[in-house]
DNA sequence: AACACTATTGACCGATCGGTCAGAACAATC
DNA sequence: GATTGTTCTGACCGATCGGTCAATAGTGTT
């Protein structure tokens, strides 16, 4: 045994298990749960495929794991929100940050919205627990926003959708954009011409004045 | 032999590979080309397997028919408009035309949105062909109204991007809207509510003055 | 060197995959 | 009723699926 003592996982372990989670991350997010093989995992991960279930122990627990993982980097987002928070700058943050998740990791993205797409069998308890909550209480902010007369009275969960769709189309549906605009990835350029084009439609969408605080070194 | 001598297709031919089709849509849209199967596909349309394969030669015949039948129901939005077009309308238009499609084919678009996940291996001539001279012609005449004043500088790729993104997120993401929402299904108000806010926002959001135009009974 | 434990993997399992095929069942024409 | 062509389907094929296992190789401790 190495000296790991404290934690049950070695570094090389670690090392291993990390290109398998990034090796079926590509294969998932692709061909959803049920189209993978832990064949073409195995293959994507250069390992044989007894391997893979060595470390990981099944298919299922593989894709959960994966899922959790993914789950897990979105939960910064729109965390510190009050209703004395201004509306421009919590949204124009809503955007980039959905926009920079997507982009940092566009497999887990795709995972994701192939998991939805499949009626969501593993994440049901999720969609209707957790997030369920995070959305009403972040909709509950926001109605408040609306009758202090920051913004138009418009239905926040609507908006939040809005946001959401908007921001995951450039990740998800990158086959389809891609193709359209003729480029084989979306420039840096692009990236910001986008963000500000979102920003631009839904604040003044939803009736918010571009915020004039000197913007500050946010976060 | 039928009487049917014009057509190849006798009525109870075409009656049997309707019920086909639709098994194999709802297989297709929730797991994916790699994920379905014939059996399971054949399971929905209470058909033996081989049954399948009789009809539609393949699993690969049976899933582009599928594709090109979904793509041919596009083919109707934002067909006629012109640089004189008023921008309110259409784009109003383009958004609950958008709407209705997903609500009346929810299978169709979720198989396009489980293909463009892939990759679009089946789709990238298309993607790369039609629809982007589709884009770009559209972009063109969005583009004109903004240099007369009709609506602000908006990159018009971006605009079509998110009016699909905004109204397909209700058909692809159910299973997320639901689960959150907590309703089995969105209701004809919810769907109103959405169309609504929708407009809302995005012509708001454009510098566009909604139309004074008589609202002429749509719906 | 002996021992204990982990890591690795080829071989294999029953089930299911997409697809083929021969022949039964059916329908229409003469 | 015999003939002809279409429809239907159980049985089967090789390939691949997720998963098991025993044998082997490697590593750390004593």
């Amino acid at each position: 045994m190495m000296a790991d003592t404290a934690n049950h996982e070695s570094a090389s372990r670690d090392r291993i298990e990390q290109t398998i989670l990034s090796a079926a991350e590509q294969v998932f997010s692709q061909h959803g749960y049920r189209g993978a093989s832990l064949q073409a995992i195995a293959d994507q991960a250069g390992l044989p495929k007894a391997n893979i279930l060595y470390y990981m122990g099944s298919k299922q627990l593989l894709y959960v794991r994966l899922l959790n993982r993914m789950m897990s980097r979105w939960n910064a987002v729109l965390e510190d929100i009050t209703p004395e928070s201004d509306p421009a700058k919590v949204l124009s943050d809503f955007i980039r940050t959905k926009m920079m998740l997507g982009q940092r990791y566009p497999e887990g993205s795709k995972l994701f919205a192939a998991e939805i797409l499949a009626g969501a069998p593993f994440l049901s308890n999720y969609l209707s627990g957790e997030l369920k909550e995070w959305v009403a209480s972040r909709a509950a902010i926001i109605r408040q926003w609306s009758q202090q007369g920051k913004m138009d009275d418009v239905d926040p969960r609507w908006l939040i959708f809005l946001i959401w769709s908007a921001t995951q189309h450039y990740t998800e549906y990158s086959a389809q954009v891609t193709g359209i605009l003729g480029t084989e990835a979306l420039s840096e350029t692009d990236l910001e011409s986008i963000c500000q084009f979102l920003e631009h439609v839904i604040l003044k969408g939803c009736g918010i004045s571009a915020s004039h605080l000197p913007n500050s070194p946010s976060v």
